[in-house]
DNA sequence: CGTCATTACGGAATGCGTAATGATA
DNA sequence: TATCATTACGCATTCCGTAATGACG
């Protein structure tokens, strides 16, 4: 097989068809030159150029062969760039799992920041619960997460991202959507209730069972998805404790109600990631939205 | 800059992720594989496997490095196979010139001759009257032409490939159209002759001064393609003396006409091509329709 | 005889294989 | 301690550059 110096002396031959120039090129002297030309032909196993003794030309096979010859040599001097960017982060492929809560909230943001100060990174979505995030990120099928706590120390980093206030979907026209006073959790009292699956969606689950006192003889639904729920207040089914960023779903006949004893904030949207980051594109995010070492 | 057994050596370790086994694949020891990575690396400037002493992955540039690897190794596993194919005519490309007129008789069979025989080969044609294919397989532009003689011994060889009766073009219901005997030379007395250019066309000014005696006074047009005499002929300008393919042009209102004193198979056409054969493929062509040496 | 490409030859560099070392579970 | 990858070292090969040769106008 012939090797990439070769290849670029004979293109350099070819190009200045004389063995001279090209040796001046290569910067050596015309004797290795052709010995290498020598060698690339024997491997070849085929005359790629006519020497007249006064002038050189290509043969048929020697034009064909010095087309694939520039393909090669240019993706050969490609290749090591385009490694090298990819390990400084500069381009290559970033996976993101989103909630389908976020994807109302901040992930439109986040990709506008991607988009502006990674131009070259791809971004690849998928929408999973946090449960599934945290599994894919182990097994190193996803980079970046956004999901709810809380997370194992000991194998992720997260930076909070946002925090929103937990608010009380009703039905519009619903009697607690007519309080001429501010809202109680104690006014739910007996309300119907759409209620998180402690299983499947822990994190909200707990959230309100912390903050409210729950009477689980109320509960008509246990619904995992925040999109869901708000389907189902729309429907009359009930009122549900949903963050406040649902208002974009933009579902139609649902009021968001504050809760004065709810505190503030309570909802909170980490970004996590793996300690052991392997991809540097990654690393460039990070520091791109200073979440680094968070 | 790398070398083509580096980013061998690369692909096997990625596939293998094992140097023992890479080794064994590429018939060597641990070390020297172990070396060529590194050196490979360095070349690159950027770490492509990550070694975790207890076993290799790749990187996130690595990954993409290994892609371009492939590309390159197996682009230059294919170069010398092509240039092989081209060396040996069995593909490549074939310059063929042809003249207007051979164009309706043997072009077509040729052709098939070709692509029946030759199949990865690329047939160039080009329309050209016989003095610009001469001139053209001169400056090396044209590989193969079909022309009229003579050409000239030194530079050309030439094989006849066809030959066929000079017929006389005349307007259906002429009344040489309607004789009820043979027709000779002389019944065309005083008839008006659509005359070939003695420049242009002398091979077959040539031909019809040598078998009729033109009176120069009947002569109401000098034309150059046979194609254009026929067409004065069928708007009934005169009569001409066409090559007997001409009835292949089909067009309508001409009646083509033997004369008794014309030798038969007045008209003929070569093969020509230089001697000084570049074109591997054309030495291919020779050989399959046998008019090599001829 | 001048121009180029090719062979001849000596020294430097590269690369392999065996052996030794290091690091990790 | 077993498993791999890596460094150490000696030997063979490759490759460059200078010098000599050859071919052709």
């Amino acid at each position: 097989m012939f090797t990439l110096d070769q290849a670029r002396s004979f293109i350099a031959v070819s190009e200045e068809l004389h063995f001279g120039r090209a040796a001046e090129r290569l910067n050596m002297t015309q004797p290795p030159l052709s010995r290498q030309i020598q060698k690339l032909e024997r491997s070849v196993g085929v005359e790629l150029l006519e020497r007249d003794n006064r002038k050189v030309s290509l043969t048929a096979a020697g034009r064909a062969f010095l087309a694939e010859a520039r393909k090669i040599v240019v993706a050969a001097e490609r290749a090591p760039k385009t490694a090298q960017r990819i390990a400084s982060g500069m381009s290559g492929q970033l996976r993101v799992g989103f909630t389908a809560a976020s994807g109302f909230s901040i992930l439109g943001s986040l990709l506008s920041e991607i988009a502006e100060g990674l131009p070259d990174v791809d971004v690849e979505l998928q929408e999973l619960v946090t449960g599934e995030q945290v599994a894919a990120i182990i097994d190193g099928d996803l980079d970046l997460g956004l999901a709810r706590p809380a997370f194992d120390e000991d194998i992720f980093q997260s930076h909070l991202l946002f925090t929103e206030d937990l608010q009380l979907a009703v039905p519009v026209g619903h009697p607690l959507d007519r309080f001429n006073r501010s809202l109680r959790v104690a006014d739910l009292k007996g309300a119907p209730l759409i209620m998180h699956s402690p299983t499947k969606a822990s994190y909200f689950y707990d959230l309100v069972v912390r903050n409210v006192p729950v009477e689980h003889g109320n509960v008509v639904h246990t619904v995992s998805q925040i999109v869901t729920m708000v389907a189902l207040v729309a429907a009359g089914r009930g009122v549900a404790f949903v963050p406040e960023s649902a208002r974009m779903l933009g579902i139609a006949g649902v009021s968001y109600l504050r809760l004065a004893d709810i505190e503030p904030d309570a909802v909170e949207l980490y970004a996590i990631w793996s300690r052991e980051i392997r991809n540097p594109a990654l690393v460039r995010l990070l520091e791109i939205i200073q979440m680094k070492g968070q």
